[in-house]
DNA sequence: GGGGGCCGGGG
DNA sequence: GTGTACGGCCCCC
């Protein structure tokens, strides 16, 4: 037996003799520090619950069932501890073949947890994070014993027992990044006839290239024969430098699609994949994301869409934001004129394509430590995490935490019921419309993190909401009536609470850091815990939720609203005067005269 | 004011 | 892949 210690990129699953095989992505840690290591685990198998209506016949008729195991768990749901059936399968793919069978038999009331894709099922299960480091024990396997196609370079490695969470550092990645332009003298770019004309790429460890099939005499230049060569030059950078990241801006709908469109044409293998596998892609809802496995596939339009707000998204745009600096741009069509042209306007459009390349990576150094500690956290891919919608990070953060404490996770809302959740919304915050005028004295107030204080304070949770408090202490929230349990702390209160007390843990830390870099990491680490603590409200009221309930955003936001009210009030006894208000502060005007000052 | 349709980025 | 997902703005009624 050995062990391997590895920080976990990515994780998927195959299909071997028909069983399923959980694949860890990483690089080594130690010894073979920056090497890459596929660990293949073939002991986890998928399972569903089952909620029976009636449990002798319910067992017996799931044993009729292709499955392998039935039996009992126990877990607690709403405040109380049931009996469920755990149904183990032989495939993952059989979850999604039987669950509507399953589901609609007599005996059988509902299913649970039956939509928790498998990977994200292993790395809840095995406590195991994304971006952190794992310990396995196992042994090495020989490359050509495997079903996939990977370099003689990388680790193949079958596990045996569990792996084990590591806590440790932020790790330092490798990144390349990458942009290609086109030749398309009529408009936007077809792959069917407009070839790619240049590659640029750049690293975060100082390589910066431009292949093209023009010459040039910038030393940056590569020149290939044909765009095929080209391409398989790109594929052949992509595995020298073994790069953890790959990042584009807006690839995953223009580059990712573009290259495996031209490269089929061209009959060019990308075979850029840790394992030896080409480009994926994937829908997902209104757009496409491309993914390598092994490497994580970033666009940071997508985060650049999330984490700034402007009025536009376009690279220049979004570099000018966080560098205050213009980039040398070449309007998209006249790019096959300077192509054309040649001389100096070729120069020009070499630089452009490399400085995109560049700017790109510089870019990521500021978008990308956020989403990474948000994917430490949440503990799903980093992958999905660049693609996720914040509210979808609380749930998936949600799920793990439930799991921790034993708790099943409540299912998605059927179709009906969204479309009915969706005619339901809660009043907002209170608003004040501002007082016209130009104001002198202005004193400001505001509430720190109002509405997770009210869940914490109120204790406001599905699994504490009671239609009547007779014997039981309760908090009743003005306006509605809506009551709450003060006891025991609920589900969603508890990890809110823990999140702001590791917060305020983490600035105490930052306080006291002395080394600048090992301050911004800890400030990267609040930012991340204060943008699940904030979102988590509106779990409660998003109609996708399965922790949705309308009463608790109702009862969140009638609180917010009597505590605004009552502070503004309070203000007013003491000389205030509040000329705007919104949600939770306002501003008010100083007036020991108690003059009047509205119209 | 509410429902339906379109678009974002990329060259 | 144990999938199938947005949100803002404009137009029109």
């Amino acid at each position: 037996m050995e062990s391997k210690r590895f920080v976990l990129l990515d994780i998927d699953y195959i299909t071997e003799n028909d069983k399923a095989v959980i694949r860890l992505f990483g690089k080594l840690k130690g010894d073979e520090e920056g090497k890459s290591i596929i660990v293949l685990d073939k002991s986890f198998k998928p399972y569903i619950y089952v909620v029976p209506n009636d449990e002798e016949q319910c067992i017996e008729d799931l044993n009729e069932f292709d499955v392998e195991m039935v039996g009992w768990a126990r877990k607690g749901y709403m405040g109380e501890n049931k009996d469920f059936l755990k149904v183990t399968l032989y495939h993952p793919q059989d979850v999604p073949k039987l669950r509507d069978k399953i589901r609609s038999i007599d005996s059988v009331k509902d299913i649970m947890e039956h939509d928790i894709p498998f990977y994200r099922r292993y790395l809840i299960d095995k406590a195991i994070f994304p971006m952190a480091e794992v310990l396995v024990n196992g042994e090495c396997l020989d490359n050509n014993s495997v079903n996939f196609m990977c370099e003689s370079d990388v680790c193949v490695f079958e596990m045996k027992g569990d792996p084990k969470p590591i806590d440790s550092e932020f790790p330092e990645l490798k990144t390349l990044s990458f942009d290609i332009e086109v030749h398309n003298p009529k408009g936007m770019p077809q792959a069917e006839e407009d070839p790619i004309i240049m590659i640029s790429l750049s690293s975060n460890q100082g390589l910066q290239t431009v292949l093209s099939t023009k010459k040039s005499s910038l030393e940056f230049v590569e020149t290939l024969k044909t765009e095929a060569h080209m391409l398989e030059r790109f594929v052949e950078i992509v595995k020298s430098e073994n790069p953890d990241l790959l990042i584009g801006y807006n690839s995953d709908n223009f580059d990712m699609p573009y290259i495996r469109d031209r490269a089929t044409k061209l009959n060019v293998k990308m075979r850029i994949g840790t394992d030896g596998s080409g480009l994926k892609f994937m829908r997902r809802g209104y757009t496409n994301s491309a993914l390598v496995k092994g490497r994580i596939h970033v666009d940071l339009y997508l985060l650049s869409r999330r984490y700034l707000q402007l009025d536009r998204y376009t690279l220049e745009r979004v570099y000018k934001e966080l560098f205050d600096e213009q980039k040398v741009d070449v309007p998209g069509d006249e790019i096959f004129e300077y192509w054309d042209d040649g001389g100096e306007k070729l120069k020009t459009l070499f630089k452009y394509s490399l400085d995109d390349a560049v700017s790109v990576t510089k870019i990521g150094e500021k978008l990308l430590p956020l989403s990474m500690e948000l994917t430490r956290l949440v503990g799903q891919p980093f992958f999905d995490i660049a693609r996720m919608a914040t509210g979808q990070m609380v749930e998936w953060y949600l799920i793990r935490k439930a799991y921790e404490i034993g708790d099943m996770v409540p299912n998605k809302p059927s179709s009906s019921q969204y479309s009915e959740r969706r005619g339901k919304k809660a009043e907002g915050g209170y608003v004040k419309d501002p007082v016209k005028g130009l104001h002198e004295n202005i004193v400001s107030f505001d509430f720190r993190s109002l509405y997770p204080s009210i869940i914490i304070s109120k204790n406001v949770s599905p699994d504490t909401l009671v239609l009547k408090c007779e014997n039981e202490e309760c908090y009743i929230a003005p306006e509605l009536g809506h009551k709450f349990l003060k006891k025991p702390v609920g589900f969603v209160p508890s990890i809110i609470g823990n999140i702001l007390k590791e917060r305020v843990k983490l600035k105490n830390q930052m306080k006291d850091a002395v080394n600048p870099r090992e301050k911004q990491v800890l400030d990267v680490q609040q930012q991340a815990l204060k943008r699940l603590a904030n979102s988590m409200y509106g779990v409660y009221g998003y109609s996708r939720f399965r922790w949705y309930r309308i009463e608790c955003a109702e009862a969140v936001t009638a609180w917010g609203r009597d505590f605004i009210k009552k502070t503004m009030l309070k203000a007013e006894e003491y000389g205030f005067k509040a000329i705007y208000a919104d949600t939770d502060g306002f501003y008010a005007t100083f007036l020991p005269e108690n003059e009047d000052i509205s119209e």
